[in-house]
DNA sequence: AAAATTTATGCAAGAAATTGCATATTGTTC
DNA sequence: GAACAATATGCAATTTCTTGCATAAATTTT
C-alpha cells in the first residue's frame, strides 16, 4: 500500500505530528489521495514499530501531547525503494458512473439533481486549484523550480476537473433534453 | 459499500453467474469501476446471504458447476435505495501523482520512463472507448436510446482521458526541458 | 500430443479502510 | 456564560480488499 509511501514523501521534507499530516494532506496531496485522521493514527503506529520513523513526544502544557514524527534512514531508502518502482494503473471506482449507467431506474431529475450537486463540488475544487496554480505562476527562481513537481500535480488536477465539467454539461444537457 | 449496488446494476438487466459478472464488469463498467473475481464471488456469496440475490445452481455435464444469480425483490429494493440516496465524491487514490509530488527524490529519467509507461495504457484505454462510441454511434432508435446513459459513462472515460494524455504532454514536456 | 489459455469457482490469511466512539483543551461566536 | 468549532489524539469493531493458493475441465495454439 502507499499511504505508508504518501506519509513518507510529505514526511521527507518536513517532520510533523499526525495531525500536521492530516493537514498537509487536505493541503497539498488532497486534491489526489485522500486519508482520514484514523487511517494517518493508525499508519504512523505501524510505521514507527517498523522503524520507519522516529517519534518524539513532547510534553505541551495543558494541551494533550503531540507526537513528532520524523524519518529514519530506512525510511528514507523504503521511500526510494518504492519510488524507483513502477506503481500499478490507477484503481478507479466511482460510484456516480455506476449510478448513471443504471439510471434509467431513476427519474430523470433524480439524476439531475444528483449531477449538479457533484458539479458544483468540483466547481469548487477547481477554482480552489486554479487559485493555488495562480500563485504559483507569480513565484519566481528557486522558490518556483522547487515547486515545480508539485505544480504538475496541480495541473493534473485542473485539466481532470475542466473535463468533469464538459462532461457534466454534456450529461446535463442530456437528461434536459429527454 | 457499492460493490454490492454495482453488481445489483448488472444483475438487473441480465441474471448470470460471478464468472459472467466478472466480464461484465471488465467490459462495461471496467473503465469506472474494478472489482476482482475473488471479491466478486464473496459479494455475491454475502448477498446471497442477505436474500438480495436468489442463486440456482446449474450443472453441467463435465465442467464445474455454474451458480446463475438473479435478483430478488429486496434486492430491487436495495438497488432502487441505493440509487435514490445521493452518493459521495469519489475517493481518490492516485500514486502517480504521490510519485511526482515526491519525484524531486528521482531522476528526471526514471520519471519519463514511468510517465510514458502510464501514457501508454491510458491511450489504449482511451481508443478502446473511442471504439465502443464510434460504435454507438452506429445504433439507431431503441436501440440507441436504451443505451443512452451507458454512452454517457463512455463520454466520461474519453473526456477524462484526453484530458489525462493534454496533462501527460506538458509533464513530459518538463520533464525533457529540465 | 503437449502446452497454454480460457472458463469457472472458491478458501483463508492478512492488510487496509471505515464507522463509531471517546477524550480534553483552546478559541470563537451567539 | 454557554455553545460550538477547531486542535489534537486515539481505540475497537467491523467491513472491504488484496494476496496467495487451489482445483478442474474445455478450448485453442504450437
Amino acid at each position: 500500500m502507499s499511504l505508508k509511501h504518501a506519509i513518507l514523501v510529505l514526511l521527507e521534507t518536513e517532520a510533523g505530528s499526525g495531525y500536521d499530516l492530516l493537514k498537509r494532506f487536505k493541503q497539498r496531496l488532497g486534491f489526489f489521495w485522500q486519508a482520514s485522521h484514523q487511517q494517518i493514527y493508525q499508519q504512523l503506529k505501524l510505521m514507527h514499530q517498523d522503524g520507519l520513523i522516529n517519534c518524539q513526544q513532547e510534553t505541551q502544557q495543558g494541551k494533550p501531547d503531540r507526537k513528532i514524527y520524523t524519518m529514519t534512514e530506512l525510511g528514507h531508502e523504503a521511500l526510494l525503494g518504492w519510488l524507483n518502482e513502477a506503481c500499478k494503473p490507477q484503481k478507479v471506482n466511482d460510484s456516480l458512473l455506476v449510478k448513471l449507467y443504471g439510471g434509467h431506474l431513476l427519474e430523470k431529475t433524480v439524476l439531475l439533481e444528483e449531477m449538479r450537486q457533484h458539479r458544483s463540488q468540483h466547481q469548487k475544487a477547481l477554482v480552489m486549484m486554479q487559485e493555488m496554480a495562480r500563485q504559483y505562476q507569480h513565484l519566481e527562481g528557486l522558490e518556483r523550480s522547487k515547486l515545480a513537481l508539485p505544480y504538475l500535480t496541480l495541473r493534473r488536477g485542473i485539466l481532470g476537473e475542466q473535463a468533469w465539467q464538459v462532461w457534466a454539461q454534456e450529461v446535463e444537457e442530456f437528461l434536459l433534453a429527454s
